[in-house]
RNA sequence: GGGCAAUUAGCUCAGUUGGUUAGAGCGUCUCGUUUACACCGAGAAGGUCGCGGGUUCGAAUCCUGCAUUGCCCACCA
């Protein structure tokens, strides 16, 4: 139980304040930060002496903005601080500039996970909706994570914070995907990439995490030849059979020869090739190949220029190709397939316990399905080898060396970057696809936007009744859906309305234009289908009597053909484009004229464009107007869905943040001096910013590199959410003071090596805190109204030296980044020094009776105290901090000089 | 299959360029209710520095081999 202190206000006026007998980090610490805070001394510009300082710039890691920090956060802030402090103490113009990270995939999936909570999936969102939402969810986030920054004691200049969603941020993203793409050195690819058929996104190499397992292997009569396999499910397309040109098992076959032979589904031609990338050790030496899912088989592929089928689908369920089996999920497939192999005598032998290395997702563990996409990709090479000559000549050193040697051999074996991901959140690819020939453009000038939307549910629709130019009202239901569209289109800087002017589009057209406020304009060419006679009867009576009502160029009876709404469509959509030139306009009109414009715009066969599912009713659909497309000369684009890799902007991070080109910041602190960040993502960030850095801005991006390691438990173990061993940095300093949490995660940890966080280390230091606030407060009590001055005797003398001698060793550490040790002892002279000898030692003086050696003996402790306070404050700046100012009121010891 | 790191007191770890009796925190034991502090003080026990070789006047520290553990990388169907 605590014992009610009087507070000092009680002390009668005149009398010196007296020091509380205990010291309750719980409301010091805060009030402390706010201090520091106010004082705008975390801006380095408001610094005393700002402009002749030397400038010190750290860039803080940006956490990311979905959740709280962790022990690892800890780290990073408790040794980006004592840089940052010891810098600020030192004279240096100290900046250290926060940051936080709108992660895309792992928010995302952090988000989809509440979404399944909820009862709710992303699938059924659209894409903007998915995004407010997000970004609602971070920002609240983001706003506990600095609260949780703060509270460590971060002394970064908030007032230079930075958001990886920022306008300025992704302006600066965009002009370097734009130079990468005109210098060649971004293209779009069809590539094989690891695809993850739960998240429905493509990943790089770096985020794969490859799982041990224990599969059945079997050996299958292929023709001739016996395949060993794990993955029958794939066998389907298999019609190329590939053996080592030098084995002479198979001497007898010539590369590119045909075999007939019976496989899953019948029989089947396959082709011979001859390729150096089999193993003439594993299993029979023959295998068969699976382009669309398989990276090696790709390479294969590529190098024989043989084709390629998918046989899997995204969701990793298999398609028609494989007949029978079409739209099984993998697993359930594999046995049967199995079964009828065997039925059919193709099965040769089953191993049962074949150990191999599957790939999986890393945040879901789901086997990954590679499948061939259209994707982004960086070439790499050419960034990587600027980045090795730099490293090469020490523009960058890394504290502990060995990572020069781990990252120098990661950019020797680089391979190039897909930055592509199939998210909603993040950074959107500036990219335009022509709508007609797919052929895509970085940043064309869009020059206009059309939305196209069918009107709202009527009551024929509802029944199924084909109305065609019949004029029927909107119901209430299609009513609320035109407002919605009105809504949604809000946010767009809509000019005009172009509308069908029957009596359903009218209303749907006023609804919208009440929401956005723009005129409407009719014209009767974008009218439904004249149906004839058809007209009002029920769909399926109708196709009951003369089939299918979806034909293109002939009549069912006297109605209009599709192709004859398709011509006099387009020509008036073409009209209304050429008189509203670069205006943004909205057409509203019927799903039948919408699905003939569709096949105009995207150049559909008349086939694909009949049978496609039609516009719901009131859905939006937008196409962009942009330049001339030199391949089929359209000029509709719309923007590619994908959004960058998370690493790609944050690679370009250390100069976005400094405000490249022409910031003050960048001109001045770049590159910057440290970058202190987590050993684990050397590959993932480290790298990649020395690349972009030096590309962009033609310099490294920072001097330094100090690679800490992980944050383990009390027993050495990773901590992770499953094992249900995470320690939250803020129970612990909740419990022990954020000092003493600082000290434990610093004292006995060398750079590079993972620490294990026991709570009875955290208890020790926070005793040394109280030890520090005890020990000043036998200080404080012995001084009478001040501060006392003497003529320090020999023994004070030599006291004083001790002290300025483990100062130099700290500094000396400090200096060599080796905190630990600096910490350490700065911990031991100060308790087993200090405290245990020089104050009891001066104890009977200040008893005595003589005043001069008492003033003498009180001086000097005051002295080694307040230089104690200055050597510890980098690590533990909230205590002594307290301590100073109840020495030296109306100084801040986190501005004095070191 | 490669690469890297670690192996020091019961536990978690320091030990900077090789130099006198190898350190810290926690834990254990003994003593101490001395007016800064029991979230304390004084003291003690506890280590053949993973194992084997080598270099050296001298090795926890450098070299080499081995063992164990952990991490990273890698397209064997």
């Amino acid at each position: 139980m605590k014992n009610p202190e009087p507070t000092n206000r009680s002390c009668g006026a005149g009398m010196p304040e007296k020091m509380q007998s205990r010291y309750d980090h719980t409301t010091a610490e805060p009030e402390t930060y706010k201090q520091w805070e106010e004082s705008g001394a975390f801006n380095p510009d408001k610094l005393p002496d700002a402009k002749g300082r030397e400038p010190y710039t750290i860039i803080m890691p940006p956490p990311n903005a979905n959740g709280h920090l962790h022990a690892g956060h800890a780290m990073f802030v408790t040794i980006e601080d004592i840089m940052t402090r010891y810098a600020r103490m030192n004279g240096k113009s100290a900046l250290w500039l926060p940051g936080a990270d709108h992660a895309g995939f792992e928010t995302q999936v952090v988000y989809e996970k509440k979404l399944e909570r909820e009862g709710r999936t992303r699938f059924e969102m659209s894409r903007e909706e998915l995004y407010k939402e997000i970004m609602a969810f971070t920002l609240e986030n983001k706003s506990h994570m600095e609260g949780e920054l703060r509270s460590l004691g971060a002394s970064c200049d908030w007032s230079r914070e930075k958001f990886t969603l920022d306008p300025a941020v992704i302006e600066t993203v965009y002009d370097t995907f734009k130079k990468l793409y005109a210098d060649g050195l971004v293209y779009r690819g069809k590539r094989i990439v690891s695809w993850c058929p739960k998240h429905q996104t493509s990943f790089s190499d770096l985020e794969i995490a490859d799982v041990e397992r224990v599969d059945p292997f079997y050996y299958l009569q292929y023709g001739p030849f016996v395949i060993g396999t794990s993955r029958p499910e794939t066998k389907f397309g298999d019609k190329y059979v590939v053996m080592h040109p030098d084995d002479p098992r198979y001497a007898n076959y010539a590369d590119g020869q045909k075999i007939e032979l019976e496989w899953i589904n019948g029989p089947i031609t396959a082709t011979v090739v001859k390729d150096e990338a089999i193993d003439m050790e594993f299993g029979t030496g023959a295998m068969t190949i699976t382009p669309w899912h398989d990276a090696v088989d790709f390479g294969i592929a590529e190098r024989h220029e043989l084709d390629r089928e998918q046989i899997i689908d995204e969701r990793g369920r298999l398609l028609p190709i494989a007949g029978e089996f079409a739209g099984m999920k993998i697993a359930e497939a594999r046995e049967k397939i199995i079964a009828k192999l065997k039925g059919k005598g193709l099965l040769v032998k089953v191993d049962e316990k074949y150990n191999h290395v599957v790939r999986t997702c890393y945040k879901c563990g789901t086997v990954i399905e590679p499948q061939i996409k259209d994707q982004w990709f960086v070439k790499t090479k050419p960034l990587a080898e600027r980045a090795l000559q730099a490293i090469e000549k020490k523009e960058v050193s890394f504290i502990p060396e060995r990572y020069e040697t781990i990252c120098r051999q990661w950019l020797e074996n680089i391979i190039d970057w897909n930055i592509s991901r199939q998210i909603a959140w993040g950074i959107r690819i500036p990219a335009w696809f022509c709508v007609r020939c797919g052929e895509a453009r970085v940043e064309p000038e869009i020059k206009a936007k059309w939305f196209i939307v069918r009107h709202g549910e009527t009551d024929s629709n509802k029944s199924k009744r084909l109305v065609g130019q019949g004029d029927v009202p909107l119901n209430d239901e299609g009513r609320a859906q035109a407002r919605a569209a009105g809504k949604k289109l809000k946010s767009e800087k809509i000019d005009l309305i172009v509308s069908s002017d029957l009596g359903r589009c009218r209303e749907t057209a006023a609804i919208i234009a009440e929401e956005i406020g723009a005129e409407v304009a009719y014209d009767p060419a974008f009218r439904e289908r004249n149906h004839g006679n058809l007209e009002g009867q029920l769909r399926e009576d109708l196709e009951a009597k003369h089939g299918n009502l979806y034909r293109y160029d002939e009549r069912v009876t006297d109605d209009e053909t599709h192709k004859e709404v398709e011509d006099r469509v387009w020509v008036a959509f073409q009209k209304h484009r050429s008189a509203h030139g670069g205006k943004n306009v909205i057409l509203v009109s019927h799903g039948g004229v919408i699905r003939m414009l569709v096949k105009q715009i995207r150049n559909l066969t008349p086939e694909d464009a009949l049978t496609r599912p039609s516009v719901k009713n009131a859905e939006v659909l937008s196409v962009d107007v942009g330049p001339t497309c030199p391949t089929c000369e359209g000029d509709l684009y719309e923007q590619d869905t994908d959004t960058f890799d998370t690493w790609f902007s944050s690679g370009q991070w250390p100069f976005i943040t400094l405000g490249y080109p022409d910031g003050k910041d960048f001109k001045k602190r770049y590159p910057t001096d440290v970058m202190e960040t987590a050993g684990e993502i050397i590959f993932f960030w480290v790298t990649r910013m020395i690349m972009l850095g030096l590309y962009v801005t033609g310099e490294v991006p920072f001097r330094n590199v100090y690679l800490h390691g992980l944050v383990l438990d009390a027993k050495g173990q990773k901590m992770s959410k499953s094992k249900g061993n995470v320690i939250s940095p803020l129970e612990i300093t909740t419990k022990y003071g954020t000092d003493a949490l600082r000290m434990a995660l610093v004292v006995g940890n060398t750079p590079g090596t993972s620490l294990a966080l026991a709570e009875d280390r955290v208890r020790g230091y926070r005793n040394f805190t109280t030890k520090i606030w005890n020990a000043a407060r036998f200080v404080y009590m012995n001084r009478q109204g001040g501060s006392m001055s003497g003529t320090p005797s020999a023994d004070d003398e030599k006291n004083l030296d001790e002290l300025r001698t483990v100062k130099a060793e700290i500094t000396g550490h400090i200096e060599r980044s080796e905190f630990h040790l600096a910490a350490e002892k700065a911990y031991h002279y100060f308790w087993h020094t200090f405290a245990d000898k020089l104050i009891e030692a001066a104890k009977p003086r200040l008893q005595g009776d003589k005043t001069e050696e008492k003033a003498a003996a009180q001086a000097t402790l005051e002295k080694l105290l307040l230089e104690s306070m200055k050597m510890l404050h980098p690590f533990m700046p909230f205590v002594t901090e307290a301590v100073w100012q109840k020495f030296r009121p109306g100084t801040m010891l986190m501005i004095e000089p070191w």
